[in-house]
DNA sequence: TATGAATGAGGCTTCATTCAT
DNA sequence: GATGAATGAAGCCTCATTCAT
């Protein structure tokens, strides 16, 4: 019995990740709004139906995918030991490991920036990969200028979204050069840029 | 008679703007994707088949927007001599005009970064208000580099990149600061990162 | 030029008409919750998209019928000339003109009494002809008993309902009578029963 | 053994009892039309597929609920002592009867009135809680016209539907007066309007 | 018997586009 | 050239019903 449910429990999750997946994998290729749900489904080998039982709408499957990456993101950063670093080492450390997670699910971010302009209910997608994701650079940024290590005649939360531009619009990049390389050269940039 | 067909060049070309400043009102209002074009041409005062006279489609309008903005700058920045500079000033100017004029245009940036994610024809929309929109920054940065003004580590077309990427991005900042004044901090940091 | 916008008008108004006549036998002959809008442009001979040039929703144009159905009994009442008689002869009067109305329009009454329960947006649809239909019989119902025409021990408006009543319900009747004839009994039961 | 299958049984009772009690109570806050079979099912808290174990309709357990209901106004009706009455005092008291029990479950006849519209097939629902519902009134009605206590010139079915249409439509009304006092009101017309 | 995930038919609605006037 | 009614494809979503567990 007890078997029975977790099987049942167990596949339930595993149509749940077939549609996610799929989903990832549409957007990917067709974008966001070119992606109806009967796509999703059809690509998830499942019926159209189904969908609802395990997502409300398109966004929130949008949503979910976001809050994987931060999950992902977060797993990697706090897998760098971060003690006994200069903000510089620090922030340093933070972009590449973004940018790797990021690299991995390149198609989401775009989709992040301009999904509020598709939908009708726009409320229900935060502009950025909020809530959470900018706070971390902005923290190590905030921390850079007080100790002195970070120039301080430009606002913290100025620097934190040049950070977050970066990351958001390097995805579009069409240049002969790898995602990973293209953040680090411009995170150079920035670093040069903001010391004191 | 010339002046006849004169008086109807002119109207035609009145109905075509009309469509154009409805057009940029309601992408403003609702979005790219939320606007219909029987909404543009109600904003028009116009019928809607009329529209086809004009417009292949609503990607068309846009990139016509698009166009006629970047000429703007073009304008606004030739305006400014821009003789016997460094590039560091020729380019701060430059960021300072081409800020000026999407500030009174702000509504585009934003349209344009996500349209090619709405459009069933995606290939029709560029990424960014090309061509050759960054093309005069893409210049700039490349004479500076051989000047030995700016750093030469690093590729122009990724600090190009850069500047796109601050313009786009800060067009949906919600921080509190005017967005002229926005941009004009970030390029202070990228102008300190590029120094050799 | 004026004769054309008039064909284009004529032509308007005629779809209008078809489509309300189409939907009126579709209600009668299906009920109104199963028909579905593409049946009635079916029916119409038109296609599906061309119903929301006309209406916005299957409540639209039921509220439509209804408000029709009422002016023809006005009409009609109005027509007989109503001055001079007792209050048991005006009521008996307004009753047949009511009843004959309803009779060449039969299918409309009992959607109305359900209407409410379809909907997702109950709050559209009144639960009966409203606004007005019922005011009339109250009227006449309260004048007669102020005459002491009609008995006074009852609330005008309990017998009012009363009079709605046999209309809605006479609307379903199976009996082997005529609708008309029905509800002429019933009224002179009615009209017995008031009697002060 | 026959006391297992005893207990197996009344479990099985009890799941159609919770199902229409659940029903009952779902058909009276969202109508019958928007009431989904799923919703029942929540409310009953069993799972969705149970349902077809006991009904084959959302119609089948609203005529059940009604023959409930019918059963109960018989037994209330044969409660109150019926001998030695005239037709008169016999019919006043069945409808007050009537009227108790409809009132404790008001939400019913409306859904009743309006099912058949709603149902793909209307043929599954009478339109009135039929059978044998109206038959008692009409029974006492014949009876009293045999005995000359009733007029005669009226059809006793005719009459019969209006004490039906007076519980139908009562059930709908906004008057700010009680159920039960507001039929009392109505019948009692009816009473006088029926002497001979 | 109980379950509830899967299903797909079917309803509603929007909208780019056409075409007769 | 201007018009706007007509169109139907296409998307979204609901829900009765089935069936494997």
């Amino acid at each position: 019995m007890a078997e029975a449910i977790g099987l049942r429990t167990r596949k339930k999750f595993q149509a749940r990740q077939t549609i996610l997946n799929a989903a990832a994998k549409m957007f990917e290729a067709h974008g966001f709004a070119n992606t109806s749900i009967a796509l999703i489904m059809q690509a998830a080998g499942l019926g159209v139906g189904t969908f609802y039982n395990y997502f409300a709408s398109k966004e929130e499957v949008l949503l979910t995918l976001a809050r994987n990456l931060r999950e992902e993101v977060e797993v990697e950063i706090s897998a760098a030991g971060t003690v006994n670093q200069s903000s510089f080492e620090l922030l340093e450390r933070c972009c590449a490991c973004t940018a790797k997670v990021i690299d991995e699910n390149r198609f989401i971010l775009p989709l992040f920036i301009s999904a509020g302009e598709h939908s009708d209910k726009p409320e229900q997608i935060p502009r950025s990969l909020s809530p959470g994701f900018g706070e971390m650079f902005e923290e190590i940024i905030t921390r850079g200028q007080l100790c002195g290590e970070f120039r301080a005649d430009v606002p913290g939360n100025i620097i934190s979204e040049m950070v977050h531009s970066i990351y958001q619009t390097t995805a579009f990049s069409k240049l002969n050069i790898s995602f990973q390389e293209n953040i680090r050269l411009k995170i150079k940039i920035l670093l040069d840029g903001i010391r004191p």
